[in-house]
DNA sequence: GCCGTTTTCGGCCCGACTGTTTTCAGTCG
C-alpha cells in the first residue's frame, strides 16, 4: 500500500508551503488531505483504480491530480518545483521544538540555513541575535531544541506511558487541593504509543497544584509553569503536561485535552451548526457576539447539549469517524470484564517463568475460568519448543490438573510454529491432541511480501490452526511489521474461522488498533491474549481490550468473552 | 486548497505559554 507514502510527501508538502508562507488554510487543506490518507482503511492505488480518489475527504481536484501522477510515475511534479524554492532540509529545522516555519523562514531568508548544523553554527555564533525578535533565551531554546532532536525522543509503549502517569497520578492526589483527576490525551485513548502524558486535574488552587507538580522528585526539567498548565520532562526523558481547571470546566476541559485533535475540531463544527461554541472552558450558547454558558461539569453534558451521546475515549480517533458521528447509536464495546480467560500464555513446558499448575492459579485469581496453555513447538529451539515426549507429559499433566479443578478447565494449546516454507510444526496426528492451536511466525521477517501472506494463508487453511499469533511481528519501537497483504489474511480467516490475535503484550500490541478496525469490517472475529511467560503479565489484558475498544469490538466479536463450553463449540466450527 | 441544509464565494477550531514586545507573534497541542 502507498498509502503511507502518499500522505508522507502530502505532508511534507503542506509544511514546505508553510515555510515558503502560503496561507495557512492552503497548508492546512495538505494536511487535513494526509490525515485522511493515512487514515483510510483502503489501498489508495485501489481507489484510483477505481475512480474513488474523491471520496477522500479533504481531497479536490488540485490534490487528487497530484496524487494520480504520483501513483502513475512515482513522482510528484509540484512537490519538485516547491523543493527548488524551499530546501527539503528546512523540514527537519521545523521540527526542532520552539522552531516553526515563521522562524525558519527566517533564518533561511536572512542567514541562509538550510539545515540543523547550519542553524547551531549560526545560533553559536550569535548570528541569530541580530534578527528581529530574537534574542538570548530564544536562542538558548533553539539549541536546547536541537540536543532533544539529536537524542531522539522516541514514543514509548502504552505499558510504560500507563505506569509512569499512575505513579505521577498517585502523587497528585495526595495533595489536599486535587479534586477530580484523569489521564487525558492520547493516553487516555489508548493509543499503542504515547508521545508525552496529559492529566486533567480540578482543582480550587492551581498555583498550589502546580508548584507541587513542577517540585516532585521525578522531574528533570520544568518546560512551562504557569497557573493553568505546566510541562516537566521526568528524570526518564517522558515528558508530563499537567493541566488544572475548575469544577465547572472540568468534563469540557477533560474532552478537549482527550481529543484526538480531528475528534475535537468535528466536534467545533457541530456546536457551530447549532449556534453554539466548545472549548475546554465549556459549551456557550452564542447569539449577537454575547456567550451563555450551557454545560462543562462532566463530558457527558457537553456531549448532552450537543445532542450527541458520550463515546468511549477509545473510539474518538479519526479512522472511526464516520461511524462516529453518522448518528447512529453507538455499540457496547468490549470491557475487560468480559473476557472469560487465555488462550495463548506459556510455561515453564517452554520458555515461560512460571509452571502450569502457577499460570492457573493466577489465572484463576484473575476470576478467569479457563487457560490455554500455549508453549512453543519444536522449531523454534531459542524458546525451548515442547518436543514429542514433552508434550505427551504436559497432556498428562493437565489432564490431572482439570481433575483436581472445580469451575476451571485447563486447555492443551501450543504456539505453533509457521516455519519459512510456510509449513507448520507437529504432524497432523499430533495437532489433533491439542484443544487449541495458536499459529505464528517468529522467523523470515524479511521475505517478500508474497511469501509471507502466502505462510499466513497456509496456516489459516489448516484444519488443526484456530488462531493466528501477534500477527504482524511488530516490536513498538524496536522491529517493524512484516510486510505481508493484509486484506487477503482478512479474507482467508473470515473464511475459514480463523481468529486473528490481539496481543496484548505491551511491545506488541499486535493487532494494532487500525488492523482491528479495518478487519472487523471485512467480518474477522479475534482473540486477546497477553502472551504471558510470567505471572504478572497476566495483566496486560487491559492492554490488549483497550485495543480492542480502540477497533470498535463488541464481546461478540471476541472468542475469549465466551465460557469455555461455547468457546470449544466455536473452535470446532472450521 | 477544500467545501457547501445561511453553497460556487468566503469562510476555514480555540486558547495557553513564552519571549518578545508595550500589544503581539509564534509555537504548541
Amino acid at each position: 500500500m502507498k498509502n503511507k507514502e502518499v500522505a508522507e510527501l502530502l505532508n511534507r508538502m503542506g509544511d514546505l508551503l508553510q515555510i515558503k508562507g502560503e496561507i495557512v488554510f492552503k497548508t492546512r487543506a495538505y494536511h487535513k488531505a494526509a490525515e485522511n490518507i493515512e487514515a483510510l482503511g483502503e489501498d489508495i492505488a485501489e481507489l484510483e483504480a477505481q475512480g474513488r480518489l474523491s471520496e477522500i475527504p479533504g481531497v479536490g481536484a488540485a490534490i487528487q491530480a497530484k496524487i494520480q501522477e504520483y501513483l502513475a510515475k512515482g513522482k510528484m511534479t509540484a512537490y519538485e518545483e516547491l523543493t527548488k524554492e524551499v530546501p527539503e532540509t528546512l523540514l527537519d529545522i521545523v521540527n526542532i521544538p520552539t522552531v516553526g516555519p515563521q522562524k525558519a523562514k527566517l533564518f533561511y531568508e536572512k542567514l541562509n540555513v538550510k539545515t540543523m548544523e547550519d542553524l547551531r553554527r549560526a545560533a553559536e555564533a550569535g548570528k541569530l541575535l541580530t534578527l528581529p525578535g530574537i534574542k538570548e533565551k530564544t536562542v538558548e531554546n533553539i539549541l536546547k531544541g536541537i540536543q532533544i532532536v539529536a537524542q531522539g525522543q522516541e514514543r514509548m509503549n502504552l505499558g510504560k506511558a500507563t505506569d509512569v502517569a499512575e505513579e505521577i497520578i498517585a502523587l497528585l492526589k495526595a495533595i489536599p487541593e486535587v479534586r477530580r483527576i484523569s489521564p487525558a490525551g492520547s493516553l487516555r485513548r489508548g493509543m499503542e504509543t504515547i508521545g508525552d502524558i496529559d492529566i486533567l486535574v480540578e482543582s480550587g488552587h492551581p498555583l498550589k497544584v502546580m508548584d507541587a507538580f513542577v517540585n516532585f522528585p521525578q522531574v528533570k526539567k520544568v518546560n512551562a509553569h504557569g497557573e493553568t498548565k505546566s510541562s516537566i520532562l521526568t528524570k526518564d526523558n517522558v515528558q508530563v503536561d499537567l493541566r488544572v481547571v475548575d469544577a465547572k470546566s472540568y468534563g469540557a476541559a477533560l474532552l478537549y485535552f482527550t481529543g484526538s485533535k480531528s475528534f475535537n475540531i468535528n466536534l467545533r463544527q457541530i456546536a457551530i451548526k447549532n449556534n453554539m461554541k466548545i472549548s475546554e472552558y465549556g459549551v456557550f450558547a452564542v447569539t449577537n457576539d454575547k456567550e451563555k454558558y450551557l454545560a462543562g461539569k462532566t463530558e457527558e453534558e457537553c456531549f448532552a447539549v450537543l445532542g450527541l451521546a458520550c463515546p468511549p475515549p477509545e473510539l474518538r480517533e479519526e479512522f472511526g469517524e464516520e461511524e462516529l458521528f453518522s448518528g447512529k447509536k453507538i455499540p457496547k464495546i468490549v470491557e475487560l470484564k468480559d473476557i472469560q480467560g487465555e488462550l495463548h500464555v506459556h510455561s515453564t513446558y517452554s520458555d515461560g517463568r512460571h509452571s502450569i499448575a502457577q499460570m492457573v492459579e493466577a489465572a484463576r485469581r484473575r476470576g478467569y475460568s479457563y487457560l490455554a496453555i500455549s508453549d512453543h513447538s519444536p522449531k523454534l529451539r531459542v524458546a525451548g519448543g515442547v518436543s514429542v515426549a514433552d508434550l505427551k507429559k504436559k497432556k498428562k499433566e493437565i489432564d490431572n490438573l482439570n481433575s483436581r479443578l472445580k469451575g476451571f478447565r485447563v486447555l492443551l494449546g501450543t504456539e505453533l510454529e509457521i516455519d519459512t516454507e510456510g509449513n507448520l510444526d507437529y504432524n497432523d496426528t499430533i495437532l489433533k491432541w491439542f484443544d487449541i492451536v495458536v499459529a505464528s511466525i517468529h522467523s523470515g521477517f524479511n521475505q517478500p511480501p508474497d511469501q509471507l501472506t502466502k505462510r499466513l494463508v497456509n496456516a489459516i487453511e489448516h484444519p488443526c490452526v484456530n488462531i493466528i499469533g501477534h500477527p504482524t511481528g511488530v516490536h513498538l519501537g524496536k522491529r517493524e511489521p512484516y510486510q505481508f497483504d493484509f486484506n487477503k489474511v482478512c479474507q482467508a480467516a473470515a473464511e475459514h474461522n480463523v481468529f486473528l490475535e490481539i496481543n496484548a503484550f505491551p511491545l506488541r500490541l499486535d493487532l494494532n488498533s487500525h488492523h482491528v478496525y479495518y478487519a472487523r469490517r471485512q467480518g474477522v472475529k479475534f482473540a486477546i491474549n497477553t502472551d504471558a511467560h510470567h505471572i504478572d503479565h497476566l495483566a496486560y489484558m487491559k492492554y490488549g481490550v483497550t485495543i480492542a475498544r480502540r477497533g470498535w469490538l463488541t464481546a461478540e466479536d471476541v472468542l475469549n468473552t465466551r465460557n469455555v463450553t461455547e468457546l470449544l463449540k466455536m473452535l470446532k466450527k472450521k
